[in-house]
DNA sequence: TTCAAATAGTACGTATGCGAAATAAAAGCC
DNA sequence: GGCTTTTATTTCGCATACGTACTATTTGAA
């Protein structure tokens, strides 16, 4: 009876260890799901910064270029809502594609206050360029996954972003 | 007969639209799979910082006391490949962690080119409070999310890292 | 109409993040 | 043993990213 006790006891420890590894193993870095959706995030950033270096150009000024080519003299404020960025953020990236000659700021005439962004010849002449660079990473990340998983992990991103906004 | 041409060829001129409509708003930000990963990771961070905030800490702080909770005195290049994060990275946050009094720097005796980190009190003691935190924000950025799902989340994320890894 | 509140943008300080160069120590080779 | 190569870390310059504070402008309410 005593060795039955033991036993018992024996083997819920080492279940209790098990649960104990398998749930930090869930909650803590560097396994932690939330650490793995940064690693794939940080990823992709170097992957595209390496493919756009030899053109001058960063991830952020491919974002901000996207928005302006399906609207150009875009205000910085609809530039920040639309990628989600403050705007203290923006400041200094606009300072650098203006710098870099990819885009032209300018006053509102009706409101002082906005600034809208134009984009110059050379920033219009990129929409040839870039996206199938973008679209190459893309089909890079996810090799491999068949069309419903592409649907399900689109989904599943945009549910996670919902829960948090 | 006329008629029903220019019917087929104005359907396939929208049908053309609506393809490529559909293409950029897979391929270009802010739409892009990529760009809603990084926003989910960027989310994920602004909350776990206005959490950690409070304490004097930050997520990157977080990431490298859970390294040394499970294995107290690793070498620095030994986080920098758990986290992989590069060298010319950690070695500020090892700065601000040592003034913080999180953990405390020490060479290596047998080999004097590492640095080892070892926990303090404070570092130590930080095992009991971060860990709730950050499961809280989890099961924030997972709500409504079933056991497949969340499996499947997962898997698809692992997916993506290995295949850019 | 005048002044308080709201809005748009910039400036600043701090914390990641990266690549490249510099430094120091150890390992390997002859 | 001396010499090159490799390894471990730091330093530096640049580019995000965030919150706060500040300026200029516009709007709205008394």
């Amino acid at each position: 009876m005593i060795i039955l006790r033991t036993l018992s006891f024996l083997t819920m420890l080492i279940e209790s260890i098990n649960f104990n590894i398998d749930r930090d193993r869930q909650v803590l870095a560097p396994h932690s799901i939330g650490y793995r959706i940064k690693i794939l995030s940080q990823l992709l950033g170097r992957n595209f910064q390496e493919q756009l270096e030899p053109l001058g150009l960063t991830p952020f000024h491919w974002v901000v270029l996207c928005c302006l080519w399906s609207e150009d003299g875009l205000a910085t404020s609809a530039i920040g809502d639309k990628l989600q960025q403050v705007g203290g953020t923006l400041t200094g990236v606009l300072d650098r594609m203006e710098k870099r000659g990819l885009i032209r700021r300018e006053r509102d005439k009706s409101d002082r206050r906005k600034v809208r962004i134009w984009l110059t010849d050379t920033g219009k002449e990129l929409e040839t360029v870039l996206p199938p660079i973008a679209l190459d990473l893309r089909e890079q990340a996810m090799a491999g996954f068949d069309e419903p998983e592409r649907k399900q992990f689109s989904q599943l991103i945009d549910r996670a972003i919902s829960n948090l906004s």
